[in-house]
DNA sequence: CTGAAAGCGCTTACAG
DNA sequence: CTGAAAGCGCTTACAG
């Protein structure tokens, strides 16, 4: 709209020509006194390239999208963020596209949206309810896995084992989980279920019996005390929680403050996602390695434009367990 | 990546120049049947133009940017639908960039991405905190008012107004009123600040006191349930309780169910916003004519596209009271 | 109403 | 190491 700076401008500021400039840009061989008075001439005039003739010209265009449900929760926020800059130091534009719903969606795959960039980070969404078919460009999947693709993943199921020692240790035997059950177009609740598995499968092997009545669904929390969770409070003598997700766990201490039942001492609790309230509430939770992913994931998928012939990599990550005083 | 279609074999299997092509993508004056010919030529190619070269032609870019702090509660995905599919039917892509950290937001003005669309909406966040200098671009302002620019905003006042209204209506007489104190960068709270003034002002003609001590401050609200309401929830008569958000009244009737306390009964509430849940639960709450707005706004911002010239407009829409049970 | 051509800002062989 | 030139896919006066 006001005029803008083109390379042209800096070429002639220069005394170069405009591929000399180009070069310098692309990181092409230039001379370094060259190099320094073209910098020069950037800085001075403010110049930065014009994405969609980069674009066009057919060039990389540096820039990667990233789809994502969410960008609010603190997972989230930490992750996007964390892979912002990590691209940003590679030289990579970050363009967050948010599939909050099946328009965006349509929209997005009758657009030639992702022929528009290097690549694609596929965030905390399930690849198979993505992509019908195998995608002919560079994407890397982040919390999901699939054969033929990169990936970048928390051992969900570690995480579950985790929960459960925690609680085992303590010497907690009536043992509870809150999980949900949602099911969405575009999201699965894999993870969950992994998490779940891994607490029930520990269990198992101390030979501790975990029934159907001892997992709650929590699909219905929202703005409401959960009837059940009021009862076992009041009537299980040391009960455990296993919360799927802070979420869970944070309307379970509501519930439990209102009557009057300590953490750590009238009943136990173990989180998932280490947010930000649970220091202050003291909850224990489990730790996920959210900006080690986030900086692997913007890595991966950059090696991968560079050298598309790589052996694709499977990264897993280990969750940790952040002892405090719920459990 | 894959090879793509272009203008020139729609040109081609059509037997029309490309700039043909063009005009009848553009609405240009194209013979009527020439105009059959190639969108037939269009639909069996699957053919969808390249951005970056439209935005490079210096035509307009058909897209708009749409910046959001936020896209996942209920409220701004209902936005950024209503922005999104109203857009698309005028022909425009929506883009969305969160501004979820100082960093997005430096690069955002570090970049040239303003000006590789036709206009910017600046959705729910705060005019002055995002623009030092007035931006030569076509802005619209959701949710802010600024003489400058076009804007679309609710009448936060009036609903502060509604909500004394309702709770007087039944009689109630110890009042109170949760807000939030927040600053942040980027955002401000200055539409809480607002219904509560509404609220106080109405009362006030009603000659009713309202203290500072019937003002609660519940930025610790999370997790947590607050003393102040406990106490007020077990011993103040018939309180009547105006939470600025529906995320307080969630809190508050969380707290409540779980002393037993039963609301439109032993208390009266009113919340702000109309949340998908508030329904369930019977929650009275103030209600904003979403869609409308963002349809309101996706129309303004494009007729300032199309005429700069136009004089500012600002609009205002009024929000209604929904009566459930709690009040 | 329509075709041919210039130009948008860049990248990348191609020569040198 | 570097300049000149072609080309990316489109739009838009310019002729007709």
């Amino acid at each position: 709209m006001s005029k803008r700076i083109t390379i042209k401008d800096i070429a002639k500021m220069s005394g170069v020509g405009v591929g000399t400039v180009s070069r310098v840009l692309n990181g092409g061989s230039v001379k370094p006194e060259t190099r320094k008075v073209v910098m020069n001439a950037i800085k001075k005039l403010g110049y930065t390239p014009n994405v969609s003739a980069r674009r066009l010209a057919g060039g990389k265009t540096m820039s990667i999208l990233v789809l994502t449900p969410e960008i609010r929760t603190e997972f989230h926020w930490r992750l996007l963020e964390s892979i912002d800059k990590t691209l940003d130091a590679l030289d990579y534009q970050t363009v967050i596209y948010p599939v909050i719903s099946q328009n965006r969606y349509n929209r997005l795959f009758n657009s030639n949206l992702f022929y528009e960039f290097d690549g694609v980070i596929l965030c905390t969404l399930t690849y198979k309810k993505m992509f019908k078919k195998t995608p002919d460009f560079p994407v890397l999947i982040l919390e999901d896995c699939e054969d033929k693709h990169d990936c970048v993943f928390l051992d969900n199921y570690y995480g579950g084992v985790l929960a459960a020692e925690t609680l085992l240790e303590r010497n907690i035997r009536n043992l509870y989980a809150l999980y949900y059950d949602e099911t969405s177009p575009l999201l699965s609740n894999e993870n969950i279920i992994k998490r779940l598995e891994g607490f029930k499968d520990r269990l198992k092997e101390e030979d501790i019996s975990f029934e159907t009545d001892q997992l709650i669904n929590a699909d219905f929390f929202y703005g409401r005390p959960h009837e059940r969770i009021i009862q076992i409070l009041k009537t299980v003598e040391r009960p455990g929680i296993f919360a799927t997700t802070d979420n869970f766990a944070m309307n379970v201490l509501e519930t439990a403050a209102t009557l009057g039942k300590v953490p750590g001492k009238d009943f136990f609790i173990v989180g998932y996602d280490n947010q930000t309230w649970t220091e202050r509430l003291e909850l224990t939770t489990i730790k996920q390695p959210i900006e080690e992913m986030g900086e692997m994931a913007s890595k991966l998928i950059v090696e991968r434009i560079k050298n598309p012939e790589l052996p694709v990599r499977h990264v897993k990550f280990q969750p940790s367990i952040l002892r405090r005083k719920s459990a």
